[in-house]
DNA sequence: GTTATTCCAATATTCGAAAATTTGGGTAAT
DNA sequence: ATTACCCAAATTTTCGAATATTGGAATAAC
């Protein structure tokens, strides 16, 4: 089983431990949150192996670690299926994101150093990026998208020195990503208003303005929440 | 592979979905918090398929499982280990175990019906039970009370709504088990403590009083926390 | 004596064949 | 027509052999 060159992609923030079984679960969570697989759809092991290229025991691997996530439920011997979505459920998660990013923020801009700074700023250019590009364009790197958007939050938390605070955090906000690309089908104007947000949210976290940095998220996530209720 | 009669041990208020697979993450799980692997431990799958006599693939999906709960981490290459504890990371668990549980309670005492309430007390009377041997005895038995123990709190919290809110109770309250265990060499007095403890939060439970359950609950958990610090 | 290299034993990782289970449909009895 | 039962196909679950990786000891080079 030889390694494409193209494993290669550069992985920003992320730990960096590759490993064939790994990149397996990685691509698999991907495809969940881009709902590549949607809601409910049963993962057959069968077509799973062909479209991953990995063998049955590696698969399962990924996918009981999935279950642990949330992102897939296992009913012993009916196997896997995706995850069921529902507003309430997005709600929730929501709620409890808003709660624990609060706390993560003011955690972070308390201890933050200046590699912290200078990793926001890196990591929200390179946000940028796609989100200053006309949205026919944007659309298309879509995958990318998910992933800088995450890398940008988390930056801003990365300071965050409680261990299981930045955990929980991080399993609400890889939720709230599945619930996140219905707006990818979201009018035009939209895009330019997160743009902005997230800006304001950079330039306030390194600013060490708590209060404001914490409100400013928060209506972030409600704004985008409210409007993928909306479209759910 | 013959499934031994012993198997269809009775499992209150677990979700019944018997599996050879999800018995040996179950048991691996307790074995971890009842520190029958210490941590930092290596776990070898020579020795852990013996111990548990499923293959090596059955024991990898378990392993894997953990790794997401926070029990075990996995270095590329280098295998399992148990992970490790510390000082720092108790009270960090316990505030957002606290946080979490009070919400969790309050919601769950809104809810409740009758068959909460029943179930409540025929899982407090097999703590109860154990809790009421002579010291040695229950030593004994204290894999079984780690595991009614938790029956018991996750009853209290069982009519909770909120799905999200009552995983990410589980999942610190698991993490607690890990740090509890060092309690197992306290003198001998704090059993009645707890006994006196457990059958008080049961009662304001059951008489709705959510203020003092939420309080009766915070000062339980501080207590544990803070006898098992001085003993880390 | 110290550092680098090679090799080997121990161990982790991956895979797919075999066993066990579920699903769906066809047949017979009511 | 409806239910109960059984069989066959599809699918999951489990296992251990085959492969790849690591760590360290023995040897060689400096």
């Amino acid at each position: 089983m030889k390694k494409s060159p193209e494993t290669q992609k550069l992985k920003p923030s992320s730990t960096g431990d590759s490993s064939a079984g790994q990149d397996v679960l990685s691509r698999l969570r991907t495809d969940i949150v881009s709902t590549v697989f949607e809601p409910e759809t049963r993962l057959k092991f069968a077509d799973m192996t062909k479209r991953y290229d990995v063998g049955i025991g590696t698969l399962r691997e990924a996918l009981s670690q999935l279950v642990s996530e949330g992102f897939v439920t296992l009913e012993t011997g009916k196997g896997f299926k995706v995850a069921p979505v529902s507003a309430e459920e997005l709600i929730e998660i929501t709620e409890h994101f808003i709660s624990l990013e609060k706390r993560a923020v003011r955690n972070a801009i308390e201890n933050g150093d200046e590699d912290w700074e200078a990793n926001i700023v890196a990591v929200h250019h390179r946000l940028s990026l796609i989100e200053s590009l006309p949205w026919a364009e944007r659309m298309e790197r879509h995958s990318d998208w998910v992933q800088r958007h995450r890398d940008f939050h988390e930056s801003i938390v990365a300071a965050c020195t409680g261990r299981w605070l930045f955990k929980l955090r991080s399993i609400m906000f890889d939720q709230l990503d599945r619930y996140r690309f219905v707006t990818k089908r979201a009018p035009q104007g939209i895009g330019e208003t997160k743009f902005e947000e997230h800006r304001k949210i950079m330039v306030a976290t390194l600013a060490r303005d708590a209060d404001l940095a914490e409100q400013l998220i928060e209506q972030h996530i409600n704004d985008t929440t409210d409007r993928a209720i909306k479209l759910l």
